[in-house]
DNA sequence: GATGGTCCATCAGCGTCGCTGATGTTGAAC
DNA sequence: GTTCAACATCAGCGACGCTGATGGACCATC
């Protein structure tokens, strides 16, 4: 026979308190709990003794039995911890469904621009209640940090991160030289045609290296001669007449006059875009939506037309 | 293989939670809390079927589970809800010891007036915190018919109830000849010298009554010129030369040296006050802390003087 | 790639707990 | 007194929860 606390105590106890209380016999109450006059007896002498004090003044006979003060007092502690009970459960539901929920998405420059306000707005227009929250770096690094450290629930990321995270790939996104109009005949330019280009570029990042290492493995050797992480910058200082830039395809603006875009031959290894999130874990349910739509928006840009098929429209 | 509910919650689920997620292992959190690692495994899987959903993230291996993110809202909730359950069982403390709590009392007038503040204040003394409320009535029937429904906790009352209430005799009060200093020789006044005197009194109360049928016992027609239920206003009267009055001994304010009291012999029965509450109750612990300090303090009317010893002084 | 270590899940065994159904007890009403 | 309507108690039993051992997954290290 142990001492008995209330970190023993069951919801149970407390439905059957307040069904007692307001059912006025403990069989009453018993029938209306589908249990049997017995069961409740047992257990409101279960939460009594949890308690440690009488609950209910048992007048013998056919009357009635009546809350004590102590019983008063707890059985609103009861009914109030039974309502918090209840809007637990309700909460959790519209967790479920996405009708509340919290979700923080790790992002960067090209991305913002082009593809997320596509799956924000869908988003928004899905679950208008959903808090979405939205970190954006210029570095990988950074985006790759925060979501291991699980501070990002979802991140978009360049390239297959099959070893630290799980991820559904989005599209791939080729490299193409931006030039002003007529610098270079329309459509494709052999790499060999930019030996000595002056070239604007981006601060060393992912994907700059991976232009650069691609431009070398082709046997040139670039000459950078401005460095911007403003993706509008480097198509500013292009049509200023600064140099030429190979960048990746989403960090230019399509519609922009001022420049012409033009595949390289032969192309560079594209840099692919995915979604990503922590290896084996669980994701919300709204994280899971707005994985899927991200893949449903990106279908538009897998779809994309070409940059030649662009420049000459 | 019962669909499992929230109403199956126990406070030991979610204690499990707060320490696995606290703790990191399922192992940590098995020793902290006196349970081998098997057993909270089992909790946890528990409250998982309760709430319907993975609450955390397995990696396998020897690395710590983590919440998944409805894991993270239910242990919001959970702490939330134990945190609650922690307040109830300080406050129950609280009540039990008479550091919070709540008492209604019934009085009447005379009892107001002399009884009361006496135990009032020693109970403000004692408890601070108390709130004490006061119900007064003219009539013995509202406060009797109050105690009896339970809106008061306690009553002070005239007589014995031992039909319907359990109480504490608290002491005697008798009837005694209210009239003008000098009117009547110091000391006891014969029934039969009243016999056509001019009366004051109060309307029909069972004091009032009491009182008038002890006169018709002993023979005389008492003959009411103004009838009060204010004590005072009785006093006032009898000193205006209005008549006499026969009252109760608490009903007049013994240092008025307007007035003079005289026993009357042979004696009316006297009124018997007690404090009660309704039978087979429990009482709060503040309550029978209450009926302790009345019973404390009525030994000052059970030792009073007799009328013709305070009137000669 | 084998090994050891550190996790959690699962299983069998078993004690305990809670429920049922029947019986006992109490007090009021007739 | 008898009856009735309450709650308490008891025996029995089924289910549940815990223990201790085992198994499986994964990582780190060699």
């Amino acid at each position: 026979m142990v001492m008995a606390t209330l970190r023993d105590l069951e919801v149970r106890h407390l439905v059957a308190l307040d069904a007692v209380a307001t059912e006025g016999t403990f069989g009453r109450a018993a029938d209306k709990l589908g249990y049997t006059q017995s069961a409740i007896s047992q257990q409101i002498a279960s939460l009594e003794r949890l308690i440690d004090g009488k609950l209910f003044d048992r007048p013998g006979g056919p009357r009635p039995v009546e809350l004590t003060p102590l019983g008063e007092r707890v059985l609103a502690s009861a009914r109030e911890l039974l309502a918090r009970v209840d809007s637990v459960g309700e909460e959790l539901d519209r967790f479920r469904t996405g009708e509340v929920g919290r979700i923080t998405v790790g992002t960067y420059q090209s991305v913002s621009a082009r593809v997320l306000p596509l799956v924000v707005g869908r988003m928004r227009a899905e679950y208008p209640d959903v808090e979405i929250r939205v970190l954006e770096s210029d570095n990988d690094d950074d985006l790759d940090a925060a979501l291991g450290r699980g501070e990002l629930d979802l991140s978009f990321v360049v390239g297959d991160w099959a070893g630290q995270f799980d991820s559904l790939p989005l599209f791939d996104d080729p490299f193409v030289l931006v030039a002003r109009p007529g610098e270079y005949k329309r459509g494709a330019v052999r790499l060999s045609d930019l030996n000595g280009a002056a070239m604007v570029g981006q601060h060393a990042n992912s994907c700059q290296l991976m232009n650069e290492m691609g431009l070398r493995a082709a046997g040139l050797e670039p000459n950078y001669v401005f460095r911007t992480n403003d993706n509008g910058t480097v198509s500013a200082m292009v049509k200023a007449g600064l140099g030429v830039a190979v960048m990746p395809m989403l960090c230019v603006d399509p519609d922009d006059p001022g420049i012409e875009l033009h595949p390289l031959r032969p192309a560079l290894p594209h840099r692919r875009i995915a979604v990503a999130w922590r290896k084996g874990r669980t994701l919300s349910p709204v994280a899971v939506r707005f994985v899927e739509i991200a893949g449903e928006v990106s279908q538009v840009f897998v779809d994309r037309p070409l940059p030649w098929a662009t420049s000459a429209a």
